[in-house]
DNA sequence: CGCTTGACACCGT
DNA sequence: AACGGTGCCAAGC
């Protein structure tokens, strides 16, 4: 199994209302790779079954795809608050 | 086989 | 606290 797929596995597993990060993502994997995590959700080729909007970065920001804005209140419609941009990790975290 | 890129992370100003 | 530079790993060309 390729890396990325081991990526869009663990994705998957993500609950409903809660969000992870690419590091931590990464670390499940035996892996420092986090940017090819980001890669991997970029690629994404089972969009609706991959839930990439769930990961955002460490600092808590929701990451590049935010652009579009629409991701932001799909999140929140889980459950998931962003206040300034950001998710409260300590709140939504999922650590695996 | 090597160089560039990417939805990031970390440390220094 | 915010911004910029540097390092990480895998995929694509």
């Amino acid at each position: 199994m390729k890396f990325e797929e081991k990526v869009w596995q663990l994705l998957k597993r993500i609950p409903k209302g809660k969000v992870t990060t690419y590091k931590i993502i990464a670390r499940k994997l035996n892996a420092r790779a986090y940017r090819a995590v980001g890669r991997a959700c970029a690629r994404n080729p089972n969009a609706p079954r991959v839930p990439c909007h769930r990961v955002v970065m460490s600092s808590g920001k929701l990451g590049g795809y935010t652009a579009d804005g629409s991701k932001a209140s799909l999140l929140k419609k889980e459950g998931v608050i962003i206040r300034n941009g950001k998710v409260d990790l300590v709140k939504y975290l999922y650590d695996f």
